[in-house]
DNA sequence: TCCTAAGCGAGACGGTACGTCCAGTCTTCGT
DNA sequence: ACGAAGACTGGACGTACCGTCTCGCTTAGGA
């Protein structure tokens, strides 16, 4: 455990500059050679940094991109236009920008596979840039099911996974696009997929 | 091009026990430390072969695993049982399977990081295990919209993504259990939502 | 200079229990562990000092030895009973106890390595415990010289050489024993190899 | 156990070409820098060989400096000329152009010091180019007992330790010269203190 | 029946990145 | 102004793989 989890004060405590410096080299040295040629050392000398500096941050490289990509993927605002369609398509735009950001498309695959390794990654991220999205979502989920424009037993987890997963699917399985009509379809798909039951099917 | 694809007989042939027994070595290795710890030196020494026969049949490992996958994930079969919705689930019930083993799940990530990694594994893997499952089910879309069951203007490309991105999204990133109701969910959800639009609507 | 030398007083004085913890501890520690294992921040924390407390003093690890090891060479008295032969062996037999302590033993190679390394630290060294045995086995020397024990033309330097050499060369080099039959077999050796010239040898 | 030491022969055998090329570059790497800033790393570079390739040879940096060392050393001639101070001066000769080299002198303080660390390393040495200047040197101490120059009862090892110590001790502890007069000296020294007992002292 | 070309197991090769460990310096707070 | 604590840059360490390259030895077809 360290200085700075247990609030003791002794010694010097760790640079904030320090800090920061490491995730920017890291988010731009992703950029330029991608996840798997990406080298601490080389992360380390970028920053400007000895490479025990990075080490007594984070144990693994996994560990350190998670961060830097939590700081790309910050909070996710819950809109509200009085219709649950609008408001999954504004959140929607949101995670499609991530998708067609370069940077973010080329830690993905890497972050996914950190993640199948390490359950510890998994959490970070789940925890992390992945709950920001499902929140928002559930919240526009839930209002509209209190409005009436989905059902009553809808399954929201399942409904989650049916926006997101088509979004994953395509970046990481099949590379088709991901732009604002391939949106419009999942958004819509899910919307009448989980309309309210007809009087009739009672 | 070599020997064995020019027809030119010279020199030893390659030997088959080898091939299967470097497939076999990569499954097992893959099931004990994971797709990321897997060392060609270790599948050669498994296999009881030299890494020279391993890299004469496949230059990366990614390649070689990619044939491995193969191996686990056969022909897919077009079922017809009248409805589009058991035929999706029948098909469906067969990719639940594939995420349910865990050697194919652990396969999975690293995989996914070499498609991102090469276009050449990328376009493998494509044409691969997902291509099958692609085809049957879009057969199966083809049959539904010609019975009336899907709208005329589905969109096949996206109703696949729709049924195929959530089983991948649980098991890469939320890690839920893919079962049965979870596949009836996004099966029943993808033929409402691409049902044909009813006359008030219009 | 310092404050506690300078008899300024401003701000807390330096403390001389550090100063002697330090010492202790690099003693200790080069006992346990040998010289070149042996690390600063080890020094530091089995001391209960801090790092810069220890460089404040020493600039050098190699000093730092070199100020511990002359605390276990202390000053080498000058004997005097009437017979060079007697005089030398009990000044080599302070010496030989020496190379018996094991700590001093560990100390001596490294210290060595650090001589060549510098020629502060070698400076350093001849001037501390290494003059301290030469002034007063040359004093003795001189006495033989001039109670005519001794050739007048004896070159002193060489003979301090003789007798302090073969020790240094069994410790460092073949390993053996150094022990009071030994020394005296070196002194013996040396004061008939310097002994006056007899006239029917000329 | 290596496949060169049982005589089985599998695989490739090792370089004889990359053995002498990393002796080659780690003897002018330590006249270039010294011994303790001798980097492995740099070794492998200089000699256009991977880091694995060094370490699959020596474990340390020690035991491969002690095989660059004894190649500089090799055979030493027994010189006959009738007479034992001449012949002692012609072997002494052979180390004083050791010591005079610079390089082999800056190899020896380091040396030494891993002799004391390790006894595997000091073994080596003893027996590399030791053992060849001391077994020459026997030979010719011999001879003199056999020709009555030297006494019947000379302690032959204390003979060689006075005969190399000073060598040894103005080398690492002085910084003396080493150089004809000074080895002519020695010699004399030596001669003189184990000639044959004359009569008048028994 | 022999020749010859390729494949075989084994393992060394040149590289590259890893994660650890110290050296010597610097920065914080407390005495 | 000193103290302990501990983070800082920098750089060598020894390990582990990668993909390639010899070795000496099969193994088969074509001459």
């Amino acid at each position: 455990m360290t200085a700075s989890q247990t609030g003791v004060v002794a010694g010097r405590p760790r640079s904030r500059a320090a800090h920061e410096a490491i995730l920017d080299a890291a988010i731009a040295l992703t950029r330029e050679v991608g996840f798997d040629a990406l080298a601490m050392d080389a992360i380390a000398t970028r920053a400007g940094v000895g490479k025990a500096t990075v080490y007594r941050r984070w144990k693994t490289k996994e560990s350190l991109i998670a961060e830097a990509l939590e700081r790309l993927v910050r909070a996710v605002p819950v809109p509200d236009t009085g219709g649950v369609e609008d408001d999954l398509l504004t959140v929607m735009r949101g995670t499609m920008r991530m998708y067609q950001d370069p940077a973010t498309a080329a830690l993905l695959s890497g972050l996914v596979a950190a993640m199948a390794r390490s359950t510890t990654i998994a959490t970070a991220v789940r925890s992390g840039f992945v709950a920001a999205r499902r929140d928002a979502m559930t919240r526009v989920l839930e209002r509209g099911i209190g409005r009436g424009e989905l059902a009553r037993d809808t399954n929201i987890e399942l409904a989650l996974d049916l926006l997101s997963g088509p979004l994953l699917y395509r970046a990481l399985i099949t590379g088709a696009t991901i732009d604002g009509p391939m949106i419009g379809g999942v958004v819509g798909a899910v919307v009448r997929g989980f309309a309210p039951h007809r009087r009739s099917e009672r």
